[in-house]
DNA sequence: TGCAAACCATAAC
DNA sequence: GTTATGGTTTGCA
């Protein structure tokens, strides 16, 4: 039995379904329910679950977790993240993905060399993610380092990147067990970005 | 700039 | 099996 858990941190709704000290998926919204739903589309698990009012001690070490996450702080991840189910190629998609640090970018494109397979592929694992923002999707922008897109909407990925600038002061390589992966500095992502593109 | 074609793993049928 | 679908990229006018 998987448990679902919804907690509001400073206006902002996150959600979790966990079960056994492992983390089957997470993610956020505006509201309760855009926060449960957004977890409940991508869990894949034809599992049987219910929701819980009051979070568990587990429960809460994560929210901080995610919390710390959205503000933009450095974290420790060492969470138990339940893929042992997903594709393989999604698998690799998501490590490559959380071996990007704060303060840096990567494009489809970059991630897509380094693991296989084409920018849009990349792109279809980052829309189905289950993990937000623990796999941090919303670092990963077109190769023009425009947006892309965002399932919690361009603006939250505009701000979490906002608030992960570290001002790097160049782009560099970083080595995954399958190839090398090429990130840039965030602050590129954030140069052009213009409000009037979100609405 | 803008558009069309290539791209590639999934999910749905 | 086959088709449709993207959080893309690249080339070419």
């Amino acid at each position: 039995m998987i448990q679902v858990y919804a907690q509001n941190i400073n206006g902002t709704w996150f959600s979790l379904a966990c079960a056994e000290q492992q983390v089957f998926g997470t993610s956020f919204g505006e509201t309760e329910q855009k926060a449960i739903g957004n977890l409940l589309n991508n869990l894949l698990f034809n599992i049987p679950f219910q929701v819980f009012l009051a979070p568990s001690a587990y429960a809460k070490d994560t929210f901080a977790l995610l919390e710390n996450i959205f503000e933009g702080k450095d974290v420790n991840l060492n969470l138990n993240l339940a893929v042992n189910n997903l594709p393989e190629y999604t698998k690799r998609v998501i490590k490559a993905t959380m071996q990007i640090p704060v303060g840096y970018v990567a494009s489809y494109g970059s991630v897509a060399k380094a693991v296989g397979g084409g920018p849009r592929a990349v792109g279809n694992v980052m829309a189905g993610n289950c993990f937000a923002p623990i796999v941090p999707c919303h670092r990963v922008v077109k190769s023009d380092f425009t947006l892309g897109g965002y399932g919690g909407g361009l603006k939250v990925k505009y701000q979490l990147l906002t608030n992960e600038k570290r001002a790097y002061p160049s782009s560099i390589e970083i080595r995954l067990d399958d190839g090398a992966m090429q990130i840039y500095p965030v602050e590129l992502a954030l140069k052009d970005a213009r409000f009037d593109l979100f609405t």
